[in-house]
This record gives C-alpha cells, sequence and structure tokens, in this order.
RNA sequence: GCCCAUAUAGCUCAGUCGGUAGAGCGCAUCCUUGGUAAGGAUGAGGUCAGCAGUUCAAUUCUGCUUAUGGGCUCCA
C-alpha cells in the first residue's frame, strides 16, 4: 500500500499503523510533536493501522496541538485524563460526556457531592501524575452489547444511556491506565502532551441539556500546548475582566443597579444616560432621515389586547400585570402592538405605503431570575424599534433599506457583525406561498447588499422569517443586537388592510425590526468594545480644562464656556490639586480631551491638548481645538457615509 | 427556575478559631498654589445583606430568604 506524506511515497507494510510511517518520514523532533494523522478529510489515532485508511486518500498529513484540529484533540484527551484523575479521586463519581470547546473542555459528573474549587488542586495534582507516566491512550472496539455489559457492570448508567441511544452495531472504547470511557475519539498517543492545563470552575449543567433531568458538575477547565501558551491565554482572561461592563459602568459612573428594589432594570447615572440620549437622539435623527416616523404607544394595556395579539398565550410568563380597577392590565414586553393600533386607526390608500413606525420603545420582560446579566440582560430595557408596514411587492427594498442601517450603525461603532436567515420550522402558521415570498425576499435583500447569506434551517419564528444580526464583543462572544422579522400574524390579528390601485382592500406585509435591539444591552458591548473609551462624538464628557493654579481659574471658566457654545460637552477642574493629581483623575475617567491651563496657556488665552492615551497635541487655540474636536467627532459618521449633524 | 460559590464603609478588600470591626481610595475641613497618572494633616462614615435558630453572647456556627458571580436552561 502506497501513502504520500509531505510530498514523497511511502510503501506501508501491511500491520504497519501511521506511527511508524510519520516516524520514518519526520525528523524526530517533528515526529515527537505528532499527535494525530489526518487523512481525507478525517484525523485518526496515530495507532491506526494503514489498513483502516480510507484507500482512496493516499495523502498522510501530520497533526501537531499547534494546529486547530490538534488543540481540539489535546482538549479532549485532556478531558479524559480530568475524568481519569476524578474518578481516582472520588470513586463512586460517574462520568458523563467531556468535550472539547471553544477555548478548553469541560467534563460532566455525577458525585454524590458536587465538587467545588477546592477540589481542583488535588484534581489537577492527580492529572500531573498521569501526565507525567505519559500513559497510552488504547483504542477499542467492541459490540454493543459487550460495551452496555461492561459499563452497567461499572455502574455507569449516562454511558449506557448514550449508547443504547446511538444505535451503533460496535463502539469504540479508549482506555487510559484504569479509565475506560466511551469515545469515538481520535485520541492522542498518550497523556505525556497533557501539560499545560488549568482547572477554571465548575457549573451545574443539566444531563443533556435538560432542565427536567438530573443536574450534573461540570468541570470547566482548558489546555495548550504549553505553558507559555496557557499563560497568554489566563492573561487575556484577565484583560477582558477589566473591560467588564459592569466593572467600567461602576468605575465611570455610567450606571448602577440597586438589587434590593428593582433587580434586572438599571439606574442610569448622569454621564451614562448623557451617553444614552446622544444615542437615542441620533437614533431618532436616522430615522427620520430614512423615512420612519417616531411614534409612541402607552406602556400598560388591558389583557383582552394581549389576548388578540397572541401574547397572553405565548409569552404570559414573561409578563407583569397589574390591577386596575378591577381590570387586569399587562405592561408591554413589546411595542408591535401599539403601532398595530396606531396604523389601524385610519384607512390607508396603497399610496401611504411603506408606513414605517420607529419607537425607542421601553418594555419591560420578566427574565429569571439566574438569567440577569448585567446590562447584558435585563428586565427592563428600551429597543430601537420599529414595524414597517408595506405591499409585499415592496418588501424586498424594505428589508434592504433596513439591512443598510444595520451595516451603516454597526460600522458606524467599528463593530463586526453577522447576518443570517432563519427559515420556516416546524410549528408555524403561514401559506408556503407566503413563507417563500417573504424568505426570498430576506435573501435577495441580502444578496443585493452584497453579505454572505447564512441560513439557520427551520430557525424562524412561528409567525414569519427573520433575519438576525449578531455583533461580537471583546470576550469574542456573540451577542444578538439586530433582528428582521416578517409577521403573518399580526395584520390579520388586527385586520390591518390598505386600499389598493383597484379599490379592494388588501393585507399588508408586517415588518418588526430592531437594529441595536436593547440599547442597554448595545451599551454594554459598546463599553466592552471600547474598554470605557468612548468614541469622542458619544462621550458623556468630551474635555475637561485643568487649571494649574487659581490664577487661570477665570479663563477656565470662560473657555469651558465657549467650548459649551461649540456644542462640546467641556467642564473645568478648578479645584486647589495638583495638576498631576488632577491629570490623572481625568485620565482614569478616560475624558478623550485633557486641556491644561497654566500661566504660559493664560498669556496666549490657549490650551495644551493632552488626549487620553497619554499623547499631547500641544498648545492650541479654542478655534484649533473646536475644529479637531470637530474633525474627531465626524470621522466615524463619513464611513458609513452618514453625517454628524447634531450638537 | 436549577447547580455551585459569594454578600463586611460610597468603592476595592482585610479581619474576628463566637466577646458588636480595620486598611486604601473616595468624601468633609484645614495646610499647601504645585506644569501632564496620586502633596500633607485631621475628621465623618458600618444593625458586618435580611429573617429565624443554637448560645450567657452571633458579623462569625446552622437553616431559610433576597441579591450578586460562574454555568445550565430559557430569551415566541
Amino acid at each position: 500500500m502506497k501513502l504520500i506524506i509531505e510530498g514523497a511515497e511511502y510503501e506501508a507494510a501491511p500491520g504497519q499503523c501511521c506511527a511508524d510511517l510519520f516516524k520514518a518520514a519526520l525528523s524526530g523532533k517533528r515526529f515527537k510533536n505528532t499527535v494525530a494523522a489526518a487523512c481525507g478529510g478525517t484525523i485518526f489515532d496515530l495507532s491506526t493501522p494503514v489498513e483502516a485508511l480510507p484507500p482512496a486518500c493516499p495523502e498522510l498529513r501530520p497533526v501537531t496541538p499547534d494546529e486547530a484540529a490538534g488543540l481540539d484533540l489535546l482538549r479532549h484527551s485532556a478531558a479524559h485524563v480530568m475524568a481519569a484523575a476524578v474518578k481516582t479521586l472520588f470513586p463512586g463519581v460517574k462520568v458523563t460526556i467531556g468535550p472539547s470547546i471553544e477555548n478548553g473542555f469541560y467534563y460532566d459528573f455525577d458525585n454524590s457531592r458536587p465538587f467545588t474549587p477546592e477540589d481542583f488542586a488535588a484534581i489537577e495534582a492527580e492529572m500531573r501524575k498521569i501526565s507525567g507516566q505519559a500513559m497510552p491512550f488504547v483504542r477499542r472496539e467492541v459490540s454493543r452489547e459487550e460495551a452496555v455489559a461492561f459499563f452497567e457492570a461499572q455502574g455507569e448508567n449516562y454511558k449506557v444511556e448514550i449508547i443504547k441511544d446511538l444505535n451503533e452495531p460496535v463502539v469504540s472504547l479508549y482506555e487510559l491506565g484504569g479509565f475506560t470511557d466511551l469515545c469515538r475519539g481520535p485520541h492522542l498517543p498518550h497523556s505525556g502532551f497533557v501539560k499545560a492545563f488549568k482547572l477554571l470552575s465548575v457549573a451545574g449543567a443539566y444531563w443533556r441539556g435538560d432542565e427536567k433531568n438530573r443536574m450534573l458538575t461540570r468541570i470547566y477547565a482548558t489546555a495548550f500546548p504549553d505553558e507559555a501558551a496557557l499563560k497568554d491565554y489566563l492573561h487575556r482572561l484577565e484583560e477582558a475582566k477589566k473591560r467588564d461592563h459592569r466593572k467600567l459602568g461602576k468605575e465611570l459612573d455610567l450606571f448602577a443597579f440597586h438589587e434590593d428594589v428593582a433587580p434586572g432594570m438599571v439606574f442610569w447615572h448622569p454621564k451614562g444616560m448623557m451617553l444614552r440620549t446622544i444615542l437615542e437622539d441620533f437614533l431618532k435623527r436616522e430615522h427620520l432621515k430614512r423615512g420612519y416616523q417616531l411614534v409612541q404607544g402607552p406602556q400598560i394595556l388591558r389583557r383582552e389586547l394581549w389576548m388578540k395579539s397572541g401574547h397572553y398565550d405565548n409569552y404570559r410568563e414573561n409578563m407583569y400585570f397589574t390591577d386596575i380597577e378591577g381590570d387586569v392590565h399587562g405592561v408591554k414586553p413589546m411595542n408591535c402592538v401599539g403601532h398595530m393600533l396606531i396604523y389601524g386607526s385610519s384607512l390607508h390608500s396603497y399610496r401611504d405605503l411603506p408606513v414605517r413606525m420607529a419607537e425607542l420603545g421601553v418594555v419591560h420582560r420578566h427574565e429569571m431570575s439566574g438569567a440577569l446579566h448585567g446590562l447584558f440582560r435585563v428586565r427592563q430595557f428600551m429597543q430601537d424599534d420599529a414595524h414597517i408596514i408595506c405591499t409585499p411587492e415592496q418588501l424586498e427594498d424594505e428589508i434592504l433599506a433596513v439591512i443598510t442601517l444595520v451595516r451603516d450603525l454597526f460600522g458606524l461603532f467599528g463593530f463586526e457583525y453577522r447576518l443570517s436567515v432563519s427559515t420556516r420550522p416546524a410549528k408555524s402558521i403561514g401559506s408556503d406561498e407566503d413563507w417563500a415570498r417573504a424568505t426570498d425576499a430576506l435573501i435577495k435583500a441580502l444578496e443585493r447588499i452584497g453579505v454572505p447569506v447564512v441560513i439557520n434551517e427551520g430557525d424562524g419564528a412561528f409567525y414569519g422569517p427573520k433575519i438576525d444580526g449578531r455583533v461580537t464583543d471583546s470576550l469574542g462572544r456573540e451577542w444578538q443586537c439586530s433582528t428582521i422579522q416578517v409577521d403573518f400574524t399580526l395584520p390579520d390579528r388586527f385586520d390591518l388592510v390598505y386600499v389598493g390601485q383597484d379599490g379592494e382592500r388588501h393585507r399588508p406585509v408586517m415588518v418588526h425590526r430592531a437594529i441595536l435591539g436593547s440599547l442597554e444591552r448595545f451599551i454594554g458591548i459598546l463599553i466592552e468594545h471600547c474598554a470605557g473609551n468612548f468614541p469622542t462624538w458619544i462621550s458623556p464628557v468630551q474635555a475637561r480644562l485643568l487649571t494649574v493654579t487659581d490664577d487661570q481659574a477665570e479663563f477656565a471658566a470662560e473657555a469651558a464656556r465657549a467650548l459649551q457654545e461649540a456644542g462640546i460637552r467641556a467642564e473645568a477642574d478648578l479645584r486647589n490639586e495638583k495638576l498631576s493629581y488632577k491629570v490623572r483623575q481625568a485620565q482614569v475617567e478616560k475624558i478623550p480631551y485633557i486641556l491644561v491651563i497654566g500661566n504660559q496657556e493664560l498669556e496666549t488665552r490657549s490650551v495644551n491638548v493632552r488626549l487620553r492615551n497619554g499623547d499631547n497635541l500641544g498648545v492650541k487655540t479654542l478655534e484649533e481645538l473646536i475644529a479637531v474636536m470637530r474633525a474627531d467627532c465626524e470621522e466615524p459618521f463619513k464611513r458609513g457615509g452618514m453625517h454628524y449633524s447634531f450638537s
């Protein structure tokens, strides 16, 4: 049997395995770093005999832990090492599953008592022992019946359950020392590769992710090819923690929570509210420019309305209700019903369409207590919501305009984002024809703007297909912000119509859409994205004037007023403190422009300009400074072809 | 909602093997008028999350509640 390794041909003798071939083909150093073999797009154990390789693919490639596939394998094997260590230390424990994940791996255990971080040191020490012994991972294939009997004898009922669900006549087992696990593989040749690892946290996790099932103890951990890479990763985790919006929100005095009186609801402090107000103001203007009309519906509406809209049946658990003179009212969890009533309050001609109603609407949703998370997940939030009511023919153009807005807004803040189309789920309403036409419009609009189309098959809402927009935050987490949903139910439920050219009444198409999603969440993402160094145009305080001594107080106050009149959010720090102290404080507050006035500047009626990154722009007159700051504010808008038109 | 951990001054955290508590920052007052990341002194500030229980005595031990953190589930 002939095989090609790195361009050279090798003749494999029967009974030889991948390791034998690599040993012959690679340098000693490279062979030592090889953990698996890639052949025809599949990864194999090094111990795989050549006969078991796909015959049609003669090319054999060594896999090392430095590449994605090898790292994945390293972590998966590390999970086995961890399980073996836990089994040794806690003989009664039952093992379940332990996959590699994006930045590490985990293993779910069922133990009489949950593990705590205090157990980590002992587990890590045991793992190090296993690693030091460089124990081989031995693959064995057995019949399904044999495997069931094997795990039943050990009381490993979770493994038995997995095998029974697998529906395979033969399953593979991997043996590591005395620990045998059901596993598809592949694995490292031996445990000696698992040397740079760290247990990170414990968590509860439902067996098979179903909340009806038993809660298991999950241990999260990570592993890297070497100590340096592990250290680097742990360092990055620390850095990411520094950007946590909850921490920065407190440090920059943007917002706070008062958990005792309103868990999951934000108290916006002056600086946070300033930032939010600028954002809201900008959003309103931008929507007006793009043909939206601003509307607003009431905050609480009678229960009958929620029954009509379907929210009472489908969303009641997440709604807040209140009794008013014996009548149950629901606090709105969404803004759509208000907009439906506004549209329905007059008869519309086809000439009026599309009608685009935008509302920065405050909604309340009762999220489960465990789901709350800073600004990312709250119970009261403002959406940049809008509803577009149009004819079927107008749908594609309307979607295109919305996607353009998504692109422009995320571009303005420099966010990476992804858009995906969700198609008809199994449980849904509406005709096939409606679904096909609407889905087609979504896809065509994406194609027209040149965005790659990702399809999430069957992930749409029951009432229509949608496009979701996700942005990536500083921790690499994805957050859903935008949603563009076609809705086939609400126009029916509220009997929305328009009079067509033919004089007949027709059913319009309706689109729900939000771009930033929740302003709370978006601001949280923005805080982490820029680590609190907000773009100048949205910074709550854009400039602070610092005096060196009291002699400059009068001019500093005058200069602050002049900047304010030019539309700059400036303030003066006239306190009797050392300059270095004031500079430090302004810097810690991440104020973009720090303006120093001493006697030298006083004489020329100018300011010495320091940026928050420590750079110094030198001495500038107020006129020069205003020009620089204007340009700074306008810069992000130019990218999206937008204008910085407010002050 | 579920699992684990946590809750001490406005903030960040010490501490008490059960005898009602401390630091730094911040705040107030005074001194200092100093040129680009912390000048000095003095002072105020805490029902040690809440409610029960054990105890002569609980901030400390136990239980419950609430909230927060890490996850799971959920986010039509």
